[in-house]
DNA sequence: GACACTTCTTAACATAGGTCAATTTTTGAT
DNA sequence: ATCAAAAATTGACCTATGTTAAGAAGTGTC
């Protein structure tokens, strides 16, 4: 469910957008006139869902604050594939790319505020203006790289060096995300991380 | 080592790159006069090696026949992450996007000759002809999606269900690809799969 | 601040897949 | 066709993670 805001608040969240946007893609004031049409502030309460298992994922989105996770349902479960936090791309990519139904749930980790753009605005911008597929080629390629590192984790690393890596990489994991989240994003049980994190500790 | 052919083949392979290259990024005659400059046909014998570990990835190349395997070496153990056959593609894509070294080893696992464009010349063409983004992010999109198919395999299927998918939707896999890297490309051990194909075998 | 609910931890036991070592089968070169 | 090398299989045993069940520690709500 999406939240609503005042008027002030939507512009100050546009101009943060570009901000966050600048390292991916900097945009002329021109160019950013044109953009900023497209793109629509979302806001939402924790455990919001921001895209349900089946629906088109309609929008990419950049994280203004707080975060969301992305999981799918496997036999009665969930699984993480995902975090985002500010400044980072949040978007069912497979399902935006092909426009077909996402296999992933999006939910608000916490209150956060997505700067998103629409599938038919960016499609319109592709059209109209060639150099835009240079946004759609970075976000994706953003996407891609974080992708691949993952599966090189996934395909070489114990869940106990994953969770150390993960440590110190990205602490921010730790004190954001419940550990039964990041258990499933290690790609192992709860039970196990706890045991992961107990003999950390007692080695220490 | 990259192998020397005739013109009139190189002509040919210039031919079926633009065919193979179709379903991608359908281009005009105008259109692939520029971009035919830029494609370089490159020939290898298997075992070949195309790219190696710790080299920058200067070519996205597209197969135009035999296939190719991409892996890395890990604690002295090749694990295969990837392979390419004909009409797709075949990139160690991190490297080629940021320029960076490549982690990937990508070896001709059979003679196979690939229609390769080389970084600089797509660079040149997103400056000045900015609709070829279009192909970098056709290219990249059509890579994600495989990549997140991996992601979702490795973190939700068990070894068995893996294979068997594998057997189910990429049966040249089988055919074409030796077992002790398909064993690793399903990220367990040669044993772990003879174990599995005899317990299947047996089953029926 | 008490209660209910969720999350986290612990322990005992089960299992998929890893390890090691030996054997068979396949492949490739001559 | 023969032989050596590589790939695939098999079996015995090992280990990391899963499963189940219980209890402890948080957290949010009134």
């Amino acid at each position: 469910m999406e939240r609503t805001f005042s008027d002030d608040e939507y512009k100050l969240h546009l101009i943060q957008a570009r901000e966050l946007l600048y390292d991916y893609l900097p945009l002329t004031d021109e160019q950013w006139e044109v953009f900023k049409q497209g793109f629509k502030i979302r806001k939402y309460h924790k455990g919001d869902f921001i895209l349900s298992e089946g629906e088109n994922e309609r929008f990419l989105s950049i994280v203004i604050s707080g975060c969301t996770r992305h999981y799918l349902m496997l036999k009665g479960e969930e699984k993480s594939f995902d975090f985002s936090f500010q400044h980072e791309f949040s978007c069912s990519y497979s399902s935006f790319i092909q426009q077909e139904p996402s296999r992933f749930f999006i939910q608000a980790l916490d209150d956060c505020v997505l700067a998103s753009i629409h599938y038919d605005f960016l499609q319109e911008l592709y059209l109209h203006y060639p150099e835009s597929n240079k946004f759609g080629r970075t976000a994706v390629e953003q996407y891609y790289i974080w992708r691949e590192l993952r599966e090189i984790s996934l395909m070489t690393e114990s869940a106990q060096e994953r969770y150390l890596r993960l440590m110190e990489k990205h602490p921010i994991y730790l004190a954001q995300v419940p550990l039964k989240y990041l258990a499933s994003y290690l790609n192992i049980k709860p039970e196990s991380l706890s045991r992961i994190r107990k003999k950390l500790f007692e080695e220490r």
